[in-house]
DNA sequence: GCGATCAGTT
DNA sequence: CACAACTGATCGC
């Protein structure tokens, strides 16, 4: 549960997921989901009074979560002072003091976040530095480095902090099974048991909380059946969620809540009531997505337990796991680090001692400010070229000193190369083992572009970094050799295991990812501000897939085996070791399966291989937003310029008047 | 009577 | 397997 206090030490007149208390004196609002511990204070009177006497003070979020939150009639006073921001879309917002007519300028960008639908997190860059709030977020190993608008150029952004999101932030938590994986099993579990009979039904025990419907979706797709729920209001404007659900309460698989539905099912009752039409008692099995997690030292884990007669947990988590997260931080390189989550059993000193050997290392270094960012990735020569060259002719022209890089390009997207082009990110991934068919070639360090700064204050210390960064990188692969060494070595004793009769090991991969949630969001009025970015269905990279030997977790433990059970009904004649084979089928057609998932898998994560609604939707025209606007090349440009030489900004763009 | 907070439950 | 939300009790305004 998020304890984050609404505001960022950088920019303290804005107020993020937070509205009561200090934050009734905000500027602007961020909301980064729509889950109720974000949104303390929301619906308070204190708040709606403010805002009736308020002309500039405004909610940002995504369109997803404005349609969410709308959707809830408790918070329709918001109406009128929502704006809906695109995502990965730079926007110029200014924060403006009513009283005193002062003002403040920031570039927002909203980046996906895979919490939830329409969950964000918020890139914030203006006078006081760059900082980012993660809200909630499930981001898989390496999608830092697939997020666009965290990098400037070749570089990663020189980020000052990061409000953490450090649910899982705690080695206990060491690793929890991709989406992919817990899919996987959920439907190799669904489907030996609605194949069995049509009185054969399936309750997903789904906490009443967004987050779930990538598993609507998905489940009704594989099954060619919509899930039961108990309404669809909040889904009006999102036909990708909408066409997999319904209130009909005739299909197999279930969604829907009631006060007492653990009752009912274990009465083998579903929570809607329904029963077979011709009085048919129903075979209901009730599967409870929760968290499971492994450690570091863990090989495997279970990807489905059972804990009872009919009863299941599967895995599903709703928040990186503690390796995803160092991934992440280690890839940004933040210098301060905020935890905006206790995870149980810990202290705030615990997680900010844990959290330490995260952050970007200044002490040692004169130079606290990395006016270039890190250099972390590369592009393809041409262009690296052709990037490199716009940047070099827009620093040398009169900036002095240059504190960032950052491309005009990026508040006009669609001038971007593709990103699919683009080669494999570095570092590698170290416990990815090498794709096939790998179609991308790593890179070595000399392929890299130089991108020494030209100017002159900054020189020397910038050599000695750049060459600094090239020791690490030439130390990386030999680390990674060895890693890479050793995951082949465990592959083969896992490979020897399963020839023995061993564990059976599902294939795990890192996946398509970022989930590209707001792609659920397809209507003819707001799609297209959702998919308009180029690089929108770029993350999803087979290259990316790997076949992860170690850490395989297993699809299936029967929990119940231990638990004498007088009957199971898991039909007649079948046995819990049957229960075993039939997902150890499933892991059969996991094994071959990992390539046509990635492809099935567009609707979360992105259409790569379909030319689907993000592309088809994007040629819709979006009314722009009323009271904020994406900056144009021009304005970025100026308001860069401006933050680069240390002035005070007052660039005036598309702010409200007063 | 409303809202905030906490503990317990799912 | 530690998500997030609901419920009910209690307190204060």
């Amino acid at each position: 549960m998020s304890s984050f206090a609404g505001r960022m030490k950088e920019y303290p007149n804005m107020s993020l997921d937070r509205f009561d208390r200090e934050n009734l004196h905000a500027r602007a609002y961020f909301l980064s989901h729509c889950h109720k511990d974000h949104m303390k204070g929301l619906k308070g009177p204190l708040l709606k009074r403010k805002l009736k006497f308020s002309l500039t003070v405004k909610l940002y979020c995504s369109f997803v979560t404005k349609e969410l939150l709308l959707s809830n009639p408790k918070y329709a006073f918001w109406e009128d002072h929502i704006v809906a921001l695109e995502l990965e879309s730079p926007t110029l917002i200014t924060l403006i003091d009513e009283a005193s007519g002062e003002r403040e300028e920031l570039v927002v960008t909203l980046l996906p976040a895979g919490h939830c639908p329409g969950s964000v997190m918020f890139l914030v860059e203006g006078a006081q530095g760059t900082v980012l709030y993660t809200g909630d977020f499930r981001l898989a190993k390496g999608d830092a480095s697939r997020i666009e608008l965290l990098h400037s150029g070749n570089r990663v952004k020189d980020i000052k902090s990061v409000y953490l999101d450090s649910t899982f932030y705690d080695p206990r938590f060491y690793q929890i099974p991709s989406r992919e994986t817990c899919l996987h099993a959920i439907r190799g579990l669904v489907q030996d048991w609605v194949s069995r009979s049509e009185y054969h039904a399936v309750w997903l025990n789904c906490k009443a909380a967004y987050g779930y419907e990538y598993l609507f979706t998905n489940l009704g797709d594989e099954f060619h059946t919509q899930i039961h729920v108990n309404t669809l209001d909040m889904f009006k404007k999102m036909p990708e969620i909408l066409s997999h659900v319904t209130t009909d309460r005739a299909t197999q698989i279930h969604a829907c809540r009631h006060p007492k539905d653990e009752e009912f099912v274990r009465a083998s009752r579903l929570p809607c009531g329904s029963s077979a039409p011709d009085g048919t008692p129903l075979r209901i099995i009730s599967i409870k997505p929760s968290t499971i997690w492994f450690g570091e030292r863990t090989q495997r884990t279970n990807v489905i337990v059972r804990t009872g007669a009919s009863s299941y947990r599967a895995c599903f988590s709703f928040h990186s796991s503690y390796s995803e997260i160092k991934d992440f931080l280690s890839y940004l390189q933040p210098i301060n680090i905020y935890p905006s989550v206790i995870p149980i059993g810990r202290t705030h000193a615990d997680v900010t001692e844990l959290l330490k050997p995260m952050r970007r290392d200044v002490s040692s270094s004169s130079v606290i400010y990395r006016p270039l960012g890190t250099l972390k990735r590369t592009r393809q020569e041409q262009h690296t070229h052709d990037v490199d060259c716009a940047d070099w002719l827009f620093e040398g022209a009169d900036l002095a000193p240059v504190r960032k890089r950052v491309m005009m390009q990026e508040a006009t997207p669609t001038t971007l190369p593709n990103p699919l082009d683009e080669p494999l990110p570095l570092p590698l991934p170290l416990d990815e083992p090498l794709p096939l068919p790998l179609t991308h070639t790593p890179l070595t360090t000399g392929e890299y572009m130089d991108c020494t700064e030209s100017n002159e204050e900054e020189e020397s210390d910038l050599e000695e970094e750049e060459r600094e960064q090239e020791r690490d990188l030439e130390e990386e692969e030999r680390e990674q050799e060895r890693d890479l060494e050793e995951e082949e070595r465990e592959q083969e004793r896992d490979l020897e295991e399963e020839e023995r009769g061993g564990d059976e090991g599902c294939v795990s991969n890192s996946g398509p990812s970022p989930p590209r949630w707001e792609e659920f969001f397809t209507t003819e009025t707001l799609t297209d501000s959702q998919n308009s970015q180029p690089h929108s269905c770029s993350h999803t990279s087979p290259s990316h897939s790997t076949l992860t030997g170690s850490q395989t977790p297993e699809l299936f433990v029967d929990d119940s085996a231990q638990i004498p059970l007088p009957s199971i009904p898991i039909s007649a004649g079948r046995g819990l070791s049957q229960a075993d084979s039939m997902l150890i089928q499933s892991e059969d057609w996991c094994q071959g399966d990992v390539l046509t998932n990635l492809e099935a898998g567009g609707e979360e994560c992105g259409s790569q291989t379909h030319q689907s609604e993000s592309q088809v939707s994007s040629d819709f025209d979006i009314p722009s937003t009323p009271d904020s606007q994406t900056p144009g090349p021009d304005d970025l440009s100026a308001l860069y310029r401006r933050l680069a030489a240390g002035e005070e900004v007052v660039i005036r763009t598309g702010s409200p008047s007063l």
